[in-house]
DNA sequence: TTCTATATTTGTCAAGTGTCCTATATTGGT
DNA sequence: ACCAATATAGGACACTTGACAAATATAGAA
């Protein structure tokens, strides 16, 4: 419980990568480029990701703008890279935690999880990529790798609280619980119709989740 | 079973509303021309909807265009609506049937459903919703409208099932079932990296919802 | 200070966008 | 065949978009 709170506070919205050379100005406006081409991104949508736009909101001309980002592809790959990352790291944050059960640990994981799709930022940038990702394939890539990862850490769990299981059915079984939880951003994320049951939500969610797992058997999956 | 193809055959991508006046052309262009917008949202995405490229792929001229559709928001506004409303006129079909058990029809509309976001059509179409709801009310409102079509049959089979539940619980439940669903879009839509995990996602929602109606106690939600 | 790598500005380009207007053609009932 | 309602075509407008180029300014190590 304390740890969520914390991972709000210490993973930041934006991860870039160290650049090669370069004045420390220059990695400054590079941040503030990205940062507001997310505010952007999370408060009009994708449409409003212009090049003018983005330069004008982060307070850099045009012809600065395409110095640091020398065409639009290259702004949005980092831009993604850079907001993906930060879910990542917060990710593998949960891997190194050993300190009580398998089924307390998926419990705060899922209720982890649910928490940020709540979140205006989860809410307004994931939809964002899942259309993305339907006609772009780095963006698919790219969005699938974050979700291996975040599967990473509930697939340990599934097979430790249930040995019975194979890899694979652990797997699906994780593939199942994350693909259900971020179905739950439509309805019940950011000022979406039914953000105020998030709560029950989520109590449902684990008592299925948990049911299923404890009484899934070798023979319900190849 | 034969159902689900029944209705896959019968129900059209576009359902238009009929117009006040007008030539039999004129509907023909008009339907033509919302086919056409489709067709560039489902294969390129929402950017590839302008007016010159809808009216070159529907082969009529832009000028003509702007006749049937004055404002590209009419436009959208009237191709969600005629996708949409194919959408509820599928589940609107579901509640009519009375055959078998509730247990087997709420697995039959599940199964229905899960088919169906294997569709291209689902697939491309729904994220692209589902991001432009971020930002603009009126798709907002039209595609929560279609959820809670769809939700209808689903809360009298749960409270059939579980009769034990009030009416609010099987609303959370309901609700709850369809975000799950909803959410497979992203990993096992049309051409998905687990769209061939589809088969076992739906042995897996079946059996978790089932149980979860079934253990459901009053209890456990207020 | 000097000087090179880095950063910034200003301007321009062709292409695409939504919207509007006017003239012309076609439909289908009388 | 007539003719009003409907449909189509073509052009123009003001605006945005991504990309590029050349000139200038700044940083920071030598």
């Amino acid at each position: 419980m304390k740890n969520r709170f914390k991972n709000k506070f210490i993973v930041p919205d934006l991860v870039l990568q160290e650049r090669e050379g370069g004045y420390d100005k220059g990695r400054d406006v590079y941040e503030q480029i990205l940062r507001a081409a997310l505010d952007l991104l999370i408060d009009q949508g994708y449409r409003a990701v212009s090049m003018r736009r983005v330069a004008a909101a982060s307070g850099v001309k045009l012809g600065n703008l395409t110095y640091y980002f020398p065409t639009k592809e290259d702004l949005v790959r980092e831009l993604l890279n850079a907001v993906i990352s930060s879910y990542e790291i917060e990710f593998d944050a949960i891997v190194h935690e050993e300190d009580t059960t398998a089924i307390h640990r998926l419990e705060e994981i899922c209720v982890l999880i649910l928490e940020d799709i709540g979140t205006k930022k989860t809410t307004r940038f994931f939809p964002e990529l899942w259309a993305l990702s339907n006609h772009d394939d780095f963006v698919l890539e790219r969005i699938q790798e974050l979700y291996a990862r975040a599967r990473h850490p509930m697939v340990r769990l599934i097979s430790e609280i249930n040995p019975a299981l194979s890899a694979d059915q652990c797997e699906t079984i994780a593939l199942f619980m994350s693909a259900s939880m971020e179905g739950m951003t439509i309805f019940a994320g950011f000022e979406k119709p039914f953000a105020d049951k998030m709560p029950w939500l989520e109590r449902l969610t684990i008592k299925s989740f948990i049911d299923l797992i404890v009484s899934m058997t070798p023979e319900d999956l190849p």
